[in-house]
DNA sequence: GTCTATAACGTGATAGAC
DNA sequence: GTCTATCACGTTATAGAC
């Protein structure tokens, strides 16, 4: 069995993506794992001290995400094409939305530890979208309007809200964006969706 | 004094909008408006009516924000700029979001009644800057890559996401997304926040 | 580490007087 | 239409046995 603890987070996670930092409870962890209530205030004392190591775990995750494409794929297209690939992949099941969105949208009822971990992640992101945006239009990958800094940030919204679209919607206004966003990109001559 | 009903309900959009569906209660609104909670149980008997009210006046409140737009302004751009004048207008005070935004966050934990009301004001906003980025190309206004279609949704997605960023992060990145919308639908020339 | 039991609180909701 | 009073329930959290 893999560490408890982790598992508890793992569960948690997915829960906070969910339905959302406020509606998910310690029953609804105890249920899925088979074990009480008390036993996860054991590893986490507080909500508070699980929202915070959530932030953690999902700024690690996407650390390790941007990482991982960096070293499978060498040309900037690639790398964007596999990042809203890797995006788009947590709304397959249909349930949930990004991490980041789920905690902004609750930002003013979380935990004042809570809500300040959330930037972190965000904000990594956005500078690795810049680099991508910047190498590829130097190398010719793209042709886009304004500046890579503010393509980056208007793209992690973009994403944020489609996510939540797509699950109140249906799937197809997650492909929808990434086929505009493509064609924005100068992209639009590649194989959509 | 105006329809009580009213009232509350006006209380529980700026509430909805600044912590969310599920963390937003009666005592809240009852507090705020110096009435007790059996009070607005007389005038919304559940939770669930209240939302259901809540999509309408979201509803209503968006058709009549579009068709002022269309009435003062004639030409698309104009229109463009109005429209995320006003749509920005929320995150003014800093702890607002879009109302669609807020109940998509929340929407697998949201009554079904409820939830189904969101899709109608997401529809209609489309439908409407679809229609606002055909006749802005077909007049020269505008020029974008892609589908008129496909624009409306990356934009809607796009400011969906931005309002729940900048309520987080400061409105510097409302602003970047506005500048780089801009930018994109070839009205970079126009004066930048 | 996990359990049972329980505390303390806030929630949505209802009954019935005025 | 608004009030007081109360209910049933779910929540986070704690104490203490094993």
């Amino acid at each position: 069995m893999i560490d408890r603890k982790t598992q508890i987070l793992k569960a948690a996670a997915d829960l906070l993506q969910a339905r959302g930092f406020t509606s998910f409870s310690y029953q609804d962890r105890s249920d899925r794992l088979g074990i009480t209530k008390a036993s996860i205030h054991h590893h986490f004392p507080s909500k508070e001290d699980l929202g915070v190591a959530l932030t953690t775990l999902f700024r690690e995750r996407q650390e390790a995400m941007l990482a991982d494409i960096d070293a499978t794929c060498c040309r900037p297209s690639d790398r964007l094409e596999a990042f809203w690939e890797r995006s788009g992949s947590v709304c397959d099941d249909g349930d949930k939305i990004c991490a980041v969105g789920a905690l902004h949208c609750e930002f003013n009822v979380l935990p004042q530890r809570v809500a300040r971990g959330i930037s972190l992640t965000l904000d990594l992101t956005r500078r690795w979208l810049q680099r991508v945006l910047a190498d590829g239009r130097e190398l010719g990958e793209f042709d886009f309007a304004g500046s890579a800094h503010d393509q980056a940030i208007l793209i992690t919204a973009a994403l944020q809200g489609a996510l939540q679209q797509a699950r109140a919607e249906g799937p197809e206004c997650w492909d929808r964006v990434i086929v505009q966003l493509r064609a924005t990109l100068g992209l639009a001559h590649r194989v959509t969706v």
